[in-house]
DNA sequence: CGCTTTGCATGATGATCATCATCGTAAAAA
DNA sequence: TTTTTACGATGATGATCATCATGCAAAGCG
């Protein structure tokens, strides 16, 4: 090999990386593969080497998404008592910080409506990263039942649509009352 | 004029009308002019004579796909007792039937991730269709409250992160359990 | 130090994209 | 019947798309 024997492996996961940003912020569609090449220095030819085709990258690029977001999420639910960690994840996921910055985001909320329309090796790699999400959400629920009586999946679909739904609004304020209406639902209800 | 009078209006609606319905089901980046036209039987060149750009063809046809959403939602719910209203337009938004439709269901939930990339007149008119879809919603609330305690944009944010997530999900157990535990969780809890 | 290996660059392919300028023609108006 | 008018067809523009065939140059191995 001419470049140590790492330097093909860590390309590939510099184009990943770089692929699972503009993914979610611009779209599936919209992020071409010479665009993207050429945002870490490289030209389009040596793509095909590292992927079989875009299929394989968007795969690639959701587990990363998901993996990243799951490790990060692990790490701050980890350092806050077992009892706070519903309303922390809640907090997080429904913040304006979160509905601005769609790149460093969840996935499912930035893709998936795309995701409906691809082929099937990107929808198994979405899928698993759901279901971790669901694990993820199960684990931190502070008692029975869940998130105020809601299940994992209840809780999972609430999140996502509010923060899809406060991204699309052209209105602040309506971007702002999904939000915090869809966190007060999340939440214990009593004090 | 050449052809009668109403032509050119007609000729526009169904540019708008396949638009709309393709737009859904591909996505509006997937959706090119020269292909939509010929759909009709037409070629592209007299497409910017119905419209300035793009952008306005997506705006229109986000509006009219809400419209027509509204229209036959109104038409449905107006038989139905008022009390079971909440019922009826759950089941129906949250079945497999409208799961597998998206070009004849519902745009939020179809076109949702992208409008939040898309420009101003589209987000605009996207917007007026989710207030549109709230305040039916809030109007077949059987009770104060609303469905299960829920705010109609808690419940319209649940509705179209459940939908979204059955369509990206290539589980067919898992996209069926978003949709039963995202209709229970709407429904009255007690019978 | 030369040989082999291979990651990446170069460039081509054919398709499609949005947009616009031009023009024929068919229908309405006279 | 003749004139007018504008819808929509034709074709060009320049850009971008995914994909692949070829070739260079550099790095590890001997």
């Amino acid at each position: 090999m001419r470049y140590h024997s790492r330097h093909k492996a860590e390309v590939r996961q510099q184009i990943i990386r770089m692929a699972s940003y503009r993914f979610r912020s611009e779209g599936m569609d919209a992020v071409g593969i010479a665009n993207l090449m050429s945002d870490l220095g490289l030209t389009h030819g040596g793509f095909y080497s590292h992927f079989r085709d875009k299929e394989a990258l968007v795969a690639a690029a959701c587990r990363h998404g998901f993996d990243e977001l799951q490790q990060r999420l692990a790490e701050v639910l980890a350092a806050v008592p077992p009892d706070e960690r519903l309303a922390t994840l809640v907090e997080h996921y429904l913040s304006p910080a979160h509905r601005d910055r769609p790149d460093d985001g969840c996935v499912a909320a930035a893709l998936g409506g795309e995701m409906a329309r691809r082929d099937q090796p990107s929808r198994q790699a979405f899928t698993a990263g759901v279901e971790a999400q669901l694990a993820l959400l199960a684990h931190c629920q502070p008692q029975r039942g869940g998130c105020g009586g809601m299940t994992a999946s209840v809780a999972l679909a609430l999140m996502v649509g509010a923060l899809l739904l406060s991204r699309a609004v052209s209105d602040p304020e309506l971007s702002l009352r999904f939000l915090e209406e869809a966190k007060r639902a999340l939440m214990p209800p009593a004090d």
